[in-house]
DNA sequence: CATGAATGAGTGTTCATTCAT
DNA sequence: AATGAATGAACACTCATTCAT
């Protein structure tokens, strides 16, 4: 039998609005109780995969009861998007602080900063990120749409650099470029890095990359 | 018959060899019946997503018996991973055309055609693509390994234009740049092109900002 | 899911040590659904036999949901294995309570007394018993434990008669045959009886017999 | 899990009337057919336990098609119910054979050569014996019905030893009491004997309980 | 608010049986 | 007669979710 987590998970259509959690947690104790949720899943999905995770596993993992897991949670599936979010918020963090850290510096290095970033936001545990990516579910829409805010910021910092890039192109489309080679090469950088390639090389022919694509 | 702890961990023994279906199908009838099968979860995917995927449906929905399927697939999971297997081969046989197609061109033209496959495998079908891409469950090793296959493939594409290259990196580096540099973009294009973007100008800039990174 | 090719060899190893039950029921309640649940079966059993029955009739005639059943029992087996545990367990208890009912008392008294409590023990509910002993699976090892274990409760009780048994044989063997002749004779009284003899003659002649034996 | 064998055996009142199977094998190649049939079983039986043979499976180790295996029985449950025909009429045989043998021997002959018998049916295979005894179904009515059979077979061994036997009891009750001894003591004696007890002194010690018996 | 026993709809999977060849 | 691919009803079992305490 071979079952999946999300059998179960019921109508997608409950998700379109925004009340993914039940009571948005105020209080310090509810915050930590949503966190060690979270840890939970992470820490099971590590363990035995998706399709090992039931919501028992999750509430026993937590060290809280069944019945508090679906205090915060409507249901499964709100975990799962829940964590996304969560991963997401860090990435824009990380990202969002490195922009503002490069204020005044080189293009090279805001793309060098960036960069770092990225894979430090997915080097830290590439395991969960590969997870992440293609095994957990409900990324789908909230994915799509985190891309495409993110290419405002980069809009943003790239604009006090305009100068410097190839003449005629727009910046919007500067920054898709720039937010798309940023995912892909920090991705693969970490994950899908061929044995004989070293982070250190990885990384600095990866920023030759992006750098020559945004000045072309 | 007494299942039951090990329910919950997909006994992965199953799948280290290569049988991922019972029967390996010589005969056309019964190709053609994996196919409707596939074609099923394909069907049924787009309707109402994964996590309303049965067997029993899968089966409806292809027109054969629940038995049959369990003839040519171990279980629920082999469904998956053929699906993801039959999407990698077509991406596969599609790149090996353009490259055998761009033979003896520039590598302006090795790009962009490229390019153009990749954006052919997904674009024909966005939405299959996006589901396969984060929804379809056991996709992690299989497309690592498929990754990783394909840059072996782009470093002999590359070798004829090797002087074309930015001097001292070597020609794996740039191969790795490159597949992931399709990839990412190949997928960017078709599924997270702001709005404001058309699909030519973002093929184009896609195609410009690639052969940037590898004249680098 | 998950499940496979052990499907078809059921994993022995469950059944080594001797959680045949998920929690042990130590609170009244659970205990009274376990009771529930395993006279649910012998209802079942008589109706229409072992291979009508199914975990969900067995839930639905104990009048309590499946998911419970599975909270008491890990799987099916276990609920045959259980409903002998529980005869045993019975049949034990009445040739205990026999026996020091029947200290002090001569041997001809005693066995009586036992095939008495055989008897009892079976003809109450000869079907059950019958069915018991013949059809209901999981039996094999249970039983034969149990009946070696048996024979040392009779080495007990004969051993205040040993003068009056014949001369050399060794007590443990007489109550290897006592025991064999209590349990043949007495599902034999109750249920393969010919038609022309009565149950009190029956009776009367197994204890002669065993007598007989005994003292030979 | 966790199925049974019998799980799926369907309407037992189609087993009231005779025709346990289709066609009476009158050629010599069809009776070799249902003896591999047969034979498969039992091999199965050893292997992995009732819960394990499926009807494919019979036919496959039996070498022969799964068709073949309906043209001979009607469904699973026959196959079964011929097995415990065979192996009583096995039985049957040796008890004959031992009878007439032991004509114009003593009493003491003749029990010793019928326990004998019974032994030798059962320690040829004490795992089959004990196999087709406790787990495989169907043996039920079949059973009784032999064992009230033997009866009139002992009574009629018993006769030309009728002076020797204990005054006023009649036959029939002696060659009950026997009978039940008998199969009792050979099933103990290779099934159940205690580990301190060897095959031999366990026959000389059963012969002397079941003479001492008949002639109380 | 927290708990966790109880629920039962729903699922993957098996396997006895048929029937076209 | 023999074959074995195909069938699909039936089953064991899980697990998301509720709700009485």
């Amino acid at each position: 039998m071979l079952t999946f987590a999300h059998r179960l998970i019921p109508d997608m259509r409950k998700y379109r609005a925004d009340p993914f959690r039940r009571r948005r947690p105020t209080q310090r104790r509810a915050q930590e109780t949503v966190e060690a949720i979270l840890d939970a899943v992470i820490r099971l999905l590590k363990r035995a995969g998706v399709s090992a995770i039931t919501t028992n596993s999750i509430a026993e993992t937590a060290g809280v009861s069944i019945g508090s897991v679906y205090q915060y949670f409507p249901d499964k599936r709100a975990i799962f998007i829940a964590l996304h979010e969560r991963h997401i918020h860090q990435v824009d963090k990380v990202l969002r602080r490195k922009i503002s850290e490069s204020e005044g510096e080189t293009l090279d290095c805001l793309v060098a900063s960036l960069l770092d970033g990225m894979i430090e936001a997915h080097a830290s545990d590439p395991e969960l990120a590969a997870l992440l990516d293609s095994e957990v579910p409900g990324r789908i829409d909230r994915a799509r749409e985190f891309s495409i805010r993110l290419y405002e910021t980069f809009r943003k910092a790239l604009a006090p650099h305009a100068m410097y890039l190839g003449g005629a192109v727009k910046l919007h489309v500067r920054a898709f470029v720039l937010g798309n080679m940023l995912e892909a090469l920090g991705h693969a950088v970490v994950l899908r890095r061929p044995h004989a390639l070293s982070l250190r090389s990885a990384k600095m022919e990866a920023v030759k990359a992006i750098l020559a694509s945004l000045r072309s």
